[in-house]
DNA sequence: ATAATTCAGACAAATTCTATCCTGATTAAA
DNA sequence: TTTAATCAGGATAGAATTTGTCTGAATTAT
């Protein structure tokens, strides 16, 4: 049960673009400063771009940068963006994935662990994580 | 971030099994009431006996039954031993796995929620959950 | 126009998931 | 002692997912 490189990577990024949030910023200099493949990086904020949490710019000068303020993009925003929700187990995210559901004791477990770790990383916004980068 | 069916399938044998816990069942039997493929379940049972959470018997009359008493098996201790450890990220369960881990401000949060769900999965034991079926 | 940059999609290697099958070992019972 | 039932362990394999790469088209500042 883990998340994956690419989301571990979208969480590097977005960590990057909120060290500076007016800036605009190139893949290149993404992907190094915070090791991660360059073209992979590039698919990644396409799809950052799409679910609306960073703000593209094409052509010379161009690049990316936050869509909106740091505090206002929770862990759960990015993970989702990557990975699509958090289910923990498929049955949490639509009963009807499963046909012992309804008499199945252990999916109110899961919906319930399902909530937890969703709030948890709502509960987590870019604005604090920065916060205790600066405190080095 | 979910469990595999692998997992899932576990469980719904420990929960099978967790209903008679003295009785000797075969892979046959559970695979069928459970809604599992029999020759999948069988490897899931080296699993969990390997791993101390059911014993098997041999032979003709042979089968599986729980190692110890539903109370004394947790969802974690299932989990764990299909899937290996609840990471959550790779670094939570080893840091040297990531070189950014010194700097990183994010890693504390995985490693927090790992440790918050590996104890909402070490609480819920089988003893518990049957008794929620007898409910019904 | 030109150069720099993202966008979109095709492609693909590696890994993991989800199994199946076969042979051999073990055991209870006839 | 023989036989049938049952698990153990390993080989195999298709499907899905992960983890990327590459290329050409579109866009834009200069
Ligand atoms: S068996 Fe229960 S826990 Fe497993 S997928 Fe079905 S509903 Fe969910
Ligand atoms: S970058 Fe941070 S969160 Fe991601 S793997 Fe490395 S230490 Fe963990």
């Amino acid at each position: 049960m883990e998340i994956t490189r690419e989301t571990d990577y979208a969480v590097r990024c977005i960590l990057h673009l909120s060290e500076s949030p007016e800036e605009i910023k190139m893949v290149d200099g993404i992907a190094k400063t915070r090791l991660i493949p360059k073209s992979f990086l590039s698919k990644i904020l396409q799809k950052l771009t799409k679910s609306g949490i960073v703000k593209s710019y094409r052509g010379v000068k161009g690049g990316f940068k936050l869509a909106r303020k740091p505090e206002e993009i929770s862990l759960l925003d990015v993970v989702e963006a990557i990975d699509g929700p958090v289910a923990i187990n498929r049955c949490a995210v639509d009963k009807r994935l499963c046909d012992l559901s309804s008499m199945c004791v252990v999916h109110p477990i899961w919906v319930e662990l399902r909530k937890d770790v969703e709030n948890r990383l709502k509960n987590c916004n870019f604005s604090e994580l920065i916060k205790l980068s600066s405190m080095k």
